[in-house]
DNA sequence: GTCTATAAACAGATAGAC
DNA sequence: GTCTATCTGTTTATAGAC
């Protein structure tokens, strides 16, 4: 690890993460086999077991490679937002939603990781506390904690996770029902621009929210 | 079909549909195998071929079964809805999404086939067309047209299929990320008392989404 | 570390007895 | 219609050559 140039080991290492992440993600634990995985990663069938142990081996590795990934990415980028003084902080959630529009529904580098998360979501495994603890749980809980420098509502309130549950399911549902979503929208793929259209509601649906929020008390 | 008494080869049937319903809803087509799927049934392997032609043809029946089974229990309920006037179409609109949430996401008995939808979701097989077009066509279509009574948009704008795709992942969302919801809430189930909250924080993002639609001009 | 050959378990489909 | 035995192919894991 951490070598200038990587040694063939590690390179058939990710590219076996690689063609995990895409194949678990596409048909599911069961539904992807070694002899695919070893052949989308150019490697041989024997180098699975040799170097994570096994098929449930590469599965962790993968579910490992997204937490770093996003923990790179992600939330970094939603510590600065949180960081913002209570002043910016609701131009700071806009932005965050946006952002999680064109990362999480549009960027197609991103959704072999989207689909490999929401199958640990509906049906865990191993993997999935990986992915909780390194994900899920950190992301939801900044996400509280820029709601209430926003909005002076406390960050760990049932009713502020609810609403960041809501906020991030309804723009993550333009991925998950990707496939019902282009054919009623008429759609042949959700790119860019197809981002903007669903950003545009998701920050008009915000708005409405932060401004039925203002003129409340929060003893 | 239709006979009082069922015959026993219409109780294996039904048997071998709800199994499939259940374990393909749970593990997807590839990690359903026909040997558990009769187990569960308490049929014989044979009986799968014999009755569904193999285990394509079984999942089928499940997608069959559910788009009847969605059609006679929403479908109309939405019909009642949609043919509201239009002053009270926006009280409607709010015991809709009440609906929602307790059917979709609280309703153990559902909690199979909501598996199995959303996984035809995420990775589209043959039995998808058949949801999409007994389910979630037209479920969306008539909520877009609630929607128009509701606020005077038409209902097939762009804008207003997105808001009402929002409008479903938001609360749909509680059933996919099910898992994290839960540890993250603190939650050892989502019962009627867990729908309540989530139904509770919906119903006042709409409000606040119909509040700042008022008020606009609809030329 | 890479790659091949093989083992042992498992899959779905089928033929035929009842 | 039900159920069992079996066929054929595929799966993961492994042993061992290079």
């Amino acid at each position: 690890m951490g070598e200038r140039f990587p040694s063939p080991a590690e390179q058939t290492r990710s590219a076996l993460v690689r063609a995990g992440l895409v194949l678990f993600g596409r048909k599911g634990f069961e539904g992807a086999s070694t002899r695919e995985l070893a052949a989308l990663a150019k490697a041989n069938i024997g180098s699975i077991a040799y170097h994570f142990g096994g098929k449930e081996g590469l599965h962790l590795a993968c579910a490992d490679f997204i937490v770093d990934t996003i923990g790179k990415i992600a939330r970094p980028a939603l510590a600065d937002v949180a960081a913002l003084p209570p002043a910016d902080a609701e131009a700071g959630l806009k932005h965050a939603v946006e952002r999680i529009v064109s990362f999480f529904v549009a960027s197609p580098e991103i959704g072999d990781f989207a689909q490999f998360i929401l199958r640990e979501m509906s049906l865990p495994s191993p993997a999935f506390d990986r992915l909780y603890s390194g994900v899920f749980a950190p992301t939801h809980t900044q996400l509280c904690s820029i709601w209430e420098r926003a909005t002076g509502e406390a960050a760990e309130s049932e009713e502020t996770r609810i609403r960041m549950f809501m906020l991030i399911g309804q723009v993550v549902y333009f991925r998950i029902a990707r496939a019902a979503v282009q054919r009623r929208m008429g759609w042949s793929d959700i790119g860019p621009q197809q981002a903007q259209a669903i950003a545009g509601v998701a920050l008009a649906n915000l708005s409405a929210v932060l401004a039925s929020r203002k003129g409340k008390d929060h003893p």
